[in-house]
DNA sequence: ATTTGGATCGGT
DNA sequence: CCGATCCAAATT
């Protein structure tokens, strides 16, 4: 079941862990990509410096975040990485999620641990920027049975440092229990038996 | 028109 | 830390 528009109409700070243990879908062609996502960071909006939309600032980049909630929000980062975060909160208010890192489910070749990998593995490209994610190329839903309970850790945001005291808010959420977060060493995905 | 720096990643 | 490699935003 595709989530409902009320479950993305809330802070970011709300959706991001209650993110977790949901499923990511992308429809290619025939195909099903699926992947279990277990780490996410908040980026709330106007008085949240790490955010892109710091300050209010609407440009054509940012411009899907002020829309209505449960879009997708992929950028270009670093000349050749895509980034999906997903929209949160009411419409005029630039609340966005970032999707850090996923498990895979089903239908996924490569690497899915950080954003760009992430999209990577995915087949995400900007090319879904501002898609509907209840529609039928892209969206999340709740696993059958709601999966295992998760337990949740939290820390501060990565690569954010030019943000000061923003920076250090906990707004990162993942999965405890998983080997695939993009803190995660080489060495100690290797340990947990994952190319 | 030009410049600058970025919500990254893997290898060293 | 470095290099790969490019777009958007700010500045001239």
């Amino acid at each position: 079941m595709r989530l409902p528009r009320s479950f993305y109409a809330r802070t970011s700070l709300a959706v991001a862990p209650d993110l977790l243990g949901l499923h990511l879908v992308h429809r290619d062609g025939a195909t099903l990509q699926i992947g279990r996502i277990v780490e996410t960071e908040a980026y709330m909006g106007p008085e949240d410096l790490a955010a892109h939309s710091a300050g209010g600032r609407r440009t054509a980049r940012t411009e899907v975040m002020f829309g209505p909630p449960g879009h997708a929000y992929v950028y270009l980062i670093y000349g050749f990485w895509n980034c999906l975060n997903v929209v949160a909160s009411p419409a005029g208010v630039p609340h966005a999620v970032l999707l850090r890192a996923v498990e895979p489910v089903a239908n996924i070749a490569s690497g899915t641990w950080g954003p760009g990998l992430l999209c990577r593995a995915m087949g995400i490209d900007r090319t879904l920027n501002a898609i509907d994610l209840r529609g039928d190329v892209l969206w999340i839903e709740r696993p059958r049975g709601n999966g295992p309970a998760v337990r949740i850790g939290t820390s501060a945001r990565i690569g954010v440092e030019y943000a000061g005291e923003w920076a250090r808010r906990p707004w990162r959420f993942f999965d405890r229990d998983s080997p695939f977060l993009s803190s995660c060493s080489a060495a100690a995905r290797r340990r947990a038996g994952i190319a």
